[in-house]
DNA sequence: TGGAATTATACTCAAGTTGAGTATAACAAG
DNA sequence: CTTGTTATACTCAACTTGAGTATAATTCCA
């Protein structure tokens, strides 16, 4: 493209969007505006030495939490601003909940916005989806194929990390009020929630990435108090991935992993057997090359 | 952050800048402009629909041959410009060996940037830069866990995707020529060519995913002819990691995961039993969502 | 106070996957 | 027709995974 400039450099805004996510009672969420319907999203602000200490900032300020994870998800170009080109970055980080700062803000689960993504009891699918789709595929044999692999069914088994895949082709088949922007939105057999613009497109895309994360990487624990049981840490991957895991055999990868100790201390007051405490031995990072440490998810 | 809108938006420039990849003799190779110094780059220009087809078709103008898959790395900001703040949006692509177009682009083997990456023979280590980075960690045991971690050692053994997190480290030791920038560079240990400003590191990061990407989803394809040998495949894979793989256990592996057909012909001319000819079976892409069609580095 | 309910933790076992090696087949060259 | 060279087929032990069962230590409640 040096080699092939005939037009001068363009100029184009800038513009941050975060997905924020913790977890709470079994409960995947994120920091959304506007009564739920849009993602935080702000101007790149001069004065930031790089585009992530802008964000970390600026979440910083919002969740009163130190933000352990922020990682880059996509950069799109905006379309429809005529001349003026705008450019969107859009980030994933990772924090625990707290009371919004800004009374429009508020934390929604995630699962209100793709209700099918949540595995953890059979195949809970909104069954009038299920019936749109299955109406948009008749007599159409690619289709069919498509859909048993995304959603499962003829055999497929369902893979928690294909998110953004099932989001379009919900899309394709019309289930998406996003994509009749202009039209008085009829009401549609899919009972989530929609969002401004593609936000709920970018929220998929930090749900499949935040998925396949946590199989290699211990970045679970960045949504996790600084001492955790094993059962609470199960079920945050549970939360995140939307499927259930079996109890001994998570146990025994944990503890093979060597990735958490015991702090000596138990729970107490609740029902049951008190569970030991662990918490994160944050060394691991700087031993392993952090890739490798995986945290695969045995159904 | 459109909570806290205090300043107005800032104006900024847009560069696009490509890793373009092809094998070709067993040779992981890129496209680099100004005599290996430099990665092709350009502006953004007006008029195409979305950052990935200006960049799709810039490629195809170079190379002749049409871009099977184009994947964005990552954008970061530029930080000397003073006023006027710049935006880079680095990409991956993938495509096969052309003569290039422009005298002045010319394709290099990746290998010559980041010649310890190659471990396809027994730990190739250039001696002296091992020498350089003992003696930077001599007396720090934090330091000596790092680069048993990354380049192996001490029980660790190596893992082909910390391409990024090794040339960190060595960025970290001084032994990289980039990190000092307007020094008259002494002559360093490192015996591997450097780049502009931060491209080396954009290509670290261009192998790391493309080492990560070819073992959970069979994008080795886009580099192969169309009809190919069982052995070619296995040497490409083994060209982009960086290690030789177990032949038997490769043919299992592919012939396992169902990616190729045969196309009933078979090699002639060479040395040796003529070799069955085959070509990826395109409908995978369709039938399995994607992920999960792993191609594992069976070592 | 003593089950019953509940949660934690430890152990077992068959099936599948992986790492490594060996044997045989089909061609070209001399 | 023998040697070198590459392709292809098969074997086997070690390890990993998926699924299940047994036992321990609490709280709750009659």
């Amino acid at each position: 493209m040096r080699e092939n400039r005939s037009m001068g450099n363009q100029v184009v805004e800038t513009e941050l969007i975060a997905v924020l996510v913790a977890v709470t009672d079994g409960d995947p969420r994120v920091l959304t505006i506007e009564n739920g319907y849009a993602l935080p999203s702000g101007p790149l602000e001069p004065g930031h030495p790089s585009l992530q200490t802008g964000l970390r900032a600026w979440v910083e300020r919002q969740t009163h939490h130190p933000i352990g994870y922020v990682e880059q998800l996509y950069t799109f170009a905006d379309q429809q601003r005529g001349e003026a080109r705008g450019i969107s970055i859009s980030y994933l980080a990772l924090s625990r909940e707290a009371a919004a700062e800004y009374p429009s803000a508020s934390w929604r689960s995630w699962y209100h916005y793709f209700p099918w993504e949540d595995q953890r009891e059979d195949n809970k699918f909104p069954a009038d989806m299920y019936r749109s789709l299955t109406g948009w595929a008749a007599g159409d044999v690619a289709r069919r194929a498509r859909i048993a692999g995304l959603f499962g069914g003829e055999g497929r088994v369902w893979n928690e990390e294909l998110v953004l895949q099932r989001y379009e082709l919900l899309w394709e088949a019309g289930l998406v009020p996003e994509a009749t922007r202009n039209a008085l939105v009829a009401a549609t057999p899919v009972p989530a929630k929609e969002m401004l613009n593609d936000h709920r497109r970018i929220l998929a895309t930090a749900i499949a990435r935040l998925r396949a994360k946590i199989k290699y990487r211990p970045v679970v624990f960045e949504l996790l108090a600084h001492e955790f049981t094993l059962l609470e840490l199960q079920q945050t991957m549970e939360a995140l991935a939307g499927q259930s895991l079996h109890k001994p055999n998570f146990r025994r990868f944990i503890e093979g992993q060597e990735l958490v100790e015991e702090t000596g201390r138990t729970t107490t007051g609740l029902a049951g057997r008190p569970a030991k405490l662990f918490r994160f031995r944050a060394s691991v990072l700087e031993e392993r090359g952090f890739t490798g440490s995986k945290l695969p998810l045995v159904r």
